[in-house]
DNA sequence: CGGTATCCCCTAAGATACTG
DNA sequence: CAGTATCTTAGGGGATACCG
């Protein structure tokens, strides 16, 4: 085992429901963060959304990821598989064959997750104006901070160590 | 500025849609990635599931979360803001106060949001039963490997490793 | 109060190499 | 082909100290 199966989880403890801001945020969060942090990690996302199509053997998947180390693809299979969320099947042919395919709760984690997909296809031009009107305002500060940039005249003051 | 604004996005560059399997998972994933690590880091969604019930200081988030430093929760309501999600108001009154609150299309995305934590509450107890089988499943492969097969006795040597 | 700047640790992800 | 084992590194995240 390279890695523990359970990292942080720290603050779970539901310090105090009273509070009358707090509803399933840390409660359901104890158990909602570790799925919800296996299922949106950098790659289970990918995988998923590959096999709701059709089953995939490891090679396939690797290369329709292409981005992805053999590593984090098998770590990540095998998450998805320990969820339940991903059946391995192994046929015992002579070059090995592993074939990947969804569970039925795989299945229903895709539509849920493809919702979220969606929500992001749309909102992607939004949130990319958000964050060039926002780095824009920022810069507009800086130079109201600095003074104005007429050319770039930056003081290297280096603020380095005490 | 401590991080960089961007980090990975690398294989990002729509290798080949020839193939039959890709479809949004390489091209919309350049964007969805990074938009989904963020509203699935470890603090924005609490922070947004906070905010969609009414807008609140950075005092009132920081005790609310109570697990969160302030580095993170300056950081978290930061990101938020520069993708247009969070709307911060500030009050040049004498002791500052500063307002947080969600913007309609982050409201949007906490309605999207909801629907995959309800997804985890339906089933973390069918993922808490998946592990539990796997675990024991590999268990049992374990001692295959390290003692005798099923049908003779469980030769107790701890399989573990130092 | 509401932050930012610094230091530091720890782990998750990548690269590489080896095996059944 | 389908993986594991090992090494290394970037950066996420906590603690602390200080500024407007």
């Amino acid at each position: 085992m390279e890695d523990g199966t359970f990292q942080s989880l720290g603050y779970c403890a539901n310090t105090g429901v009273d509070d009358d801001v707090i509803q399933w945020d840390q409660r359901a969060d104890c158990e909602v963060r570790q799925i919800l942090d296996r299922i949106a990690d950098k790659w289970s996302l990918l995988v998923i959304s590959l096999l709701d199509k059709r089953s995939l053997r490891f090679t396939e998947l690797r290369r329709a990821i292409d981005g992805i180390s053999q590593r984090m693809l098998s770590r990540t299979l095998r998450h998805l598989e320990r969820d339940g969320l991903v059946k391995r099947i192994v046929y015992p042919t002579v070059p090995p064959r592993v074939d990947y395919e969804l569970t039925p709760m795989g299945a229903t984690l895709h539509s849920t997750i493809h919702a979220l997909v969606l929500w992001t296809e749309e909102h992607q031009n939004a949130i990319a104006a958000a964050r060039a009107a926002y780095d824009e305002r920022i810069a507009a500060e800086q130079e109201e901070v600095f003074g104005r940039p007429a050319t770039a005249g930056y003081s290297g003051a280096s603020p380095g160590r005490p």
